[in-house]
DNA sequence: CTGAGCATGTAACCCGTTACATGATTTC
DNA sequence: GAAATCATGTAACGGGTTACATGCTCAG
């Protein structure tokens, strides 16, 4: 949580946006869990009206929060094994026994991709608009996110790259019609 | 599942290994998970004995199994957002409130991901001294794997190279000192 | 004779998703 | 007046992890 004041809803958008290649969660399990960590004492809420709706509850880290923020960060960092399921689709191409059936399939991932690649870009002039001095004279908030987003952008471009370079192969081989 | 008779320990040592860039499982997870295929009708298995421990059981797809993943991959793409835990950890980076200690986490999370690609590197090595006529000579089936191993040779690269210039950076920047 | 690797499993728990539920306001 | 957006939630379910349990063989 940051440590300004944020609703589940906004943290949600964030989401949707800009934490997209790295984080996602549901409002489901959003809300619980800003309620448990306030519990625990590592969060503090205010209401605040809003335009519409019901009332918005603003979450905001208490320093004991904070505190277990930099705990995790000091176990060094956590790298985990990550399921990518398209692919684990890819390794399986060859059930097709098809060669235009995979190569369409390729297709399809690199539009995908390309659109993610559009949602961070996006993103990312938000980002250079917004704060000024981009990337050094950022405040260290501003300027970690933006390390974040540039990973994000590098590697949707490696991969539209290697989609590129599949299709092309795919098409070229073809040991079937042989 | 593979067409060839695989054992659910064989299957986690490839997880280990050259599906570690996209895909794991714990054994615990493996071994109910064959049962209730076979239940389903999508494996079937046999037993042989193994030199060492219990009888090894054998799994291998039914049509039925394949048509099932056939479907699967005629349903397009399924790219879900991923968690990795390490860009969240970067993303919160300005916690420690001192660019040397994120720093230092760069250079460790930089020695992990040179592991990783080490470990793939290996990998791809194999798969290359293995199957004769690497890539295009390929049959189908070691030809896709391959291409999965190519795109977490080059997710890796960048990962890497983008660790380097935020080490670079971080030190270059340092807004605190001034 | 100890520890690593082979080989299979069960049980408890947690994380996360989908689906469901409510109700107000703004836009077309 | 319908649909989208704002804003908050609950309940059921499933996938995955950690911890636990067993027993055999080979290398040091």
């Amino acid at each position: 949580m940051l440590h300004e004041p944020t609703s589940g809803y906004d943290i949600k958008k964030q989401f949707n946006t800009s934490l997209r290649h790295f984080w996602a969660a549901e409002l489901s399990q959003i809300y619980p869990l800003l309620r448990r960590l306030e519990q625990e004492g590592l969060l503090e809420s205010h209401t605040s009206s809003s335009s519409k709706g019901p009332q918005r509850v603003l979450y905001k880290r208490t320093r004991k929060g904070t505190a277990a923020l930099v705990d995790w960060l000091a176990a060094g960092p956590s790298v985990a094994q990550e399921r990518r399921h398209y692919l684990a689709q890819v390794f399986f191409l060859e059930a097709f026994d098809d060669p235009d059936k995979a190569s369409e399939f390729m297709r399809s991932l690199r539009t995908i991709m390309l659109e993610e690649l559009a949602t961070l870009e996006a993103a990312d002039r938000d980002c250079r608009a917004h704060e000024s001095g981009y990337p050094d004279a950022l405040p260290d908030e501003g300027y970690y996110r933006a390390l974040t987003l540039r990973l994000g952008l590098k590697v949707f471009a490696v991969t539209v790259e290697w989609c590129d370079e599949c299709i092309a192969e795919i098409k070229r081989r073809r040991p079937h019609e042989l």
